[in-house]
DNA sequence: ATGAAAGCGCTAACAG
DNA sequence: CTGTTAGCGCTTTCAT
């Protein structure tokens, strides 16, 4: 792994660095260099195991062929597999990618924009915050590529590609209204994101148009990080008392998965007493008691297509900011709201 | 966001570029420029929010205070929880980190080493598909700093931090002996890496010490990428015929939800029939039915110390390729076993 | 206390 | 067909 440059090949064949360049980004045809040279410049690079070195390529090209990733938090099973896919989906337009965790922290995620545009990457992905309008607009008026993924901004015409939360939602409390449940709670993470704006409102479309009135002691929202002990009290509360619940909506996974471990607690019979719906969900609802209807994301859809327009975008360098797509969830039917 | 380099900033303020870098790079007092021209130079770059130029610093530095990481699959939960520790420690240490996945493939790993090593890299952490002995050596003579996570290279002196699988299977088999079980059967992934064989040499050692014979039968190493099939079959053997097992060891746990589901789609009783207990676990194992008696690994701490070991040897730049690390895992009992 | 100039490794006009 | 030369933006040695 002796290091070797450039330089060291020009010299060994005694050309110059531009032709060795040239060769080696596949421009020796196009710039007519005999097919004798570029086969000497290729064995001879081969055989060294030539590598350029990306930072000068980079500093010298003015882009990397890196697409940046930012997401609130690696380690939950749905960002990640979102990494996953556009890991994948870039490579195959031949794109690097880095990624990097916000932890749901806007100063963090501003950072992380500035210190992904510093490393000269080409284009970026995010999950934002949704707390750095400023930065988002900015990256607009820069005219730097950018797709928005799960998360969006309602004011700002950017590319996203997100899922029909709302919609997602109605499915879910409709499934649990023709199931015969009547009194339906709905527990949700406290939070100004409009994917979480889009389910409540879902959910109260839902009982509209269901003809059951909302009521205000059956919906909550927790503290994004005090969730768990929130819950215990939440969960007490709803299957107690006066507004006893027959049923629980609850928009991420891990809520999900709080939720039904504090109905277990207390012995409460799922779905007998009280059906539960999950948006979105993790790796073994299907083998939980009782296996978990949830509404399935296509992470795979948002990865791959995040990336294609990201790239288009990229590609063609005539930026337009109005790809934006709205996939569609899909119900998983499973046991816990009753059969 | 009107880009603005050191040049200008060097020429609004009538300064030189050295000055400027110097003061930027808190090199202003030991150089000893007037507290007054530092406090210039903060304030406009300030103000102007500027930014280095990673790439133009990376070059001239060659370095990044980057760190790279690879994993087999960013979507696997326990490669995402590692990512999401080793990147939050390298924070604290002023490191960013890139990723990628090798997707279990030798080939993509190697070309992920030396693609990494290209963007300047300061270092690299790598959970290895086990098969790049070659370039590992190489690292190695290269004297670039590395570590290796959760899969190492048993012949290859170098840093490491893995988790005793030996000693872990072990204790899962024993956990099953001392509930009275008599035909333990072990379902595994066909592969050569080390883990994996330990894993299954502590299954042995186990059954032996426990006066047990290993019965070939039961012990199954599934095909990586078509386990989900193979386990349909595998399972229906060891419920039923001559060697009907009462318990079973999986050592992923994917393997372990994947049996499972088998398990329960034959109405086979866990943990009245079979005992099924998992090296490793997923998101909702503690809600599974029955719950899922798993061996936990200490994922943050393996993040850690990895980085601890990686961020020591770039910066005290005597490496000595020996910190080894061999960290234990967690019975966390639950009721797969029987209670 | 500050500046000039060279150099990191690569690309790309422009010249021949 | 190939070479010369001038950058890309930053750091750093050596002067002053």
């Amino acid at each position: 792994m002796k290091k070797i440059f450039l330089k060291d090949i020009a010299e060994e064949l005694a050309l110059s660095k531009t032709t060795v360049s040239l060769v080696l980004n596949n421009r020796g045809d196009e710039n007519k260099i005999s097919k004798e040279t570029q086969k000497r410049v290729w064995d001879f690079a081969r055989k060294k195991n030539y590598q350029p070195n990306q930072m000068a390529r980079g500093l010298s090209l003015g882009k990397s062929e890196t697409i940046g990733l930012i997401v609130p938090n690696i380690s939950d099973i749905f960002y990640a597999q979102i990494a996953h896919h556009v890991e994948l989906k870039a490579k195959e337009f031949g794109y690097n990618v880095v990624f990097s965790s916000s932890n749901e922290n806007a100063g963090t995620e501003k950072e992380l924009i500035y210190s992904m545009l510093n490393r000269q990457i080409d284009g970026l992905i995010i999950a934002s915050t949704q707390k750095n309008q400023e930065e988002i607009l900015e990256l607009i008026e820069a005219k730097f590529p950018f797709v928005l993924i799960d998360r969006h901004y309602p004011e700002i015409k950017a590319n996203y590609v997100i899922v029909d939360n709302l919609e997602g939602v109605k499915n879910m409390a409709f499934h649990l209204v023709n199931n015969g449940r009547k009194q339906i709670g709905f527990i949700s993470i406290e939070s100004q994101l409009d994917a979480m704006l889009q389910r409540r409102l879902g959910y109260e479309m839902a009982l509209q148009e269901a003809g059951f009135e909302v009521n205000p002691a059956i919906v909550k929202e927790l503290d994004a990080f005090h969730y768990q002990v929130e819950m215990k009290e939440t969960i007490k509360e709803m299957v107690s008392g006066s507004n006893r619940v027959d049923a629980i909506v609850f928009t991420t996974h891990y809520l999900t998965a709080s939720g039904l471990r504090e109905l277990k607690s207390l012995n409460v019979k799922v779905p007998d007493e009280v059906a539960i719906i999950s948006f979105d969900e993790t790796g073994a609802f299907d083998l939980a008691d009782p296996p978990i209807t949830a509404n399935q994301q296509p992470v795979e859809d948002m990865g791959n297509l995040a990336v294609e327009i990201l790239v288009n975008e990229i590609e063609k360098k005539d930026i337009k900011m109005d790809n934006q797509r709205v996939l569609k969830t899909r119900l998983l039917i499973r046991r816990s709201c009753g059969v």
